[in-house]
DNA sequence: ACATAAATGATAATTGTTCTTAATTTTAAA
DNA sequence: TTTAAAATTAAGAACAATTATCATTTATGT
């Protein structure tokens, strides 16, 4: 992958930034600075970035633009029903998390979405059906999409 | 809210399918039995029933399109990277849910995802700006939608 | 510096979803 | 029942977010 101002600059504002943007916002940022720069690269590169795994694509509710996060590893969300505001929290997965938040943020959780990814009890059996489809997925009997 | 046939169908047919369609999923089921029913409508009741709480809209990685579940209550998914294929999983949030996931399910978990919502402590002390957006949520200085 | 493969900018096309309109269906009252 | 108002529908246009196309420009190895 080349280093390119506009992607060196969307990689690190993307970093420095503790919110979770769109690509439009992130593009509203940068603009000043890279006056020439696309909308189409932007959402190109972030594509790219979350492939290569230095950033991250998250799917939050109720949001219809994807939002973006610079911290690629796991970690949790708690957004707000009022403002809508993301911010990122740190969870040790053995606690308790809710109680958790609660006591350190002072944040009220009322809802949670969670979902784990990984291997299912079949695919471990038969890694066999590796062919690459559109989704960066593998085919398999059980998918749905 | 009135009782249509496509309504009812809609909400039957989700609750009885264990996986998390999408709307033109569910429009392709449906559409066999209801023969002259829309695509509009079945978004539209889709959207419809979760606001009223019935179903729920779901988010998932890597998929471009909403799904829905029939199961309303707060609740973990599991995706399997290989395949895609969403399900269901109950943890008791006291519990350590990746080592749970594992003895329980088989299921490796390589990644999650996780969502908690509520009200973050600034909207709990000013409950004020009510002002409704199309997005459904309120105004408020921290909101990034 | 040069060649060339890769990336960019501008814009067209596509995708997923929502809106609009007129027609139909449901509900509740007469 | 019949009837009228209100809600809901089907169909397709419109819309917003995202992706693809393609001519031009740029980064990188030689």
């Amino acid at each position: 992958m080349r280093v390119t101002i506009q992607r060196k600059t969307i990689l690190e504002t993307l970093r420095r930034l503790k919110s979770h943007p769109t690509a439009e916002e992130l593009y509203s940022i940068i603009k000043p600075s890279l006056p020439r720069i696309s909308l189409a690269t932007v959402y190109r590169n972030l594509e790219l970035l979350a492939e290569e795994g230095l950033i991250r694509k998250i799917f939050v509710q109720g949001s219809s633009q994807k939002r973006f996060d610079g911290n690629p590893h796991p970690h949790c969300h708690i957004q707000c029903i009022n403002c809508g505001k993301v911010d990122d929290i740190t969870i040790n997965p053995i606690l308790n998390p809710i109680k958790f938040i609660m006591e350190t943020k002072g944040f009220e959780v009322t809802n949670y979405h969670i979902e784990f990814s990984g291997l299912c009890a079949d695919c471990k059996k038969q890694p066999s059906q590796k062919e690459e489809t559109k989704n960066g997925r593998k085919k398999c009997k059980g998918n749905k999409n």
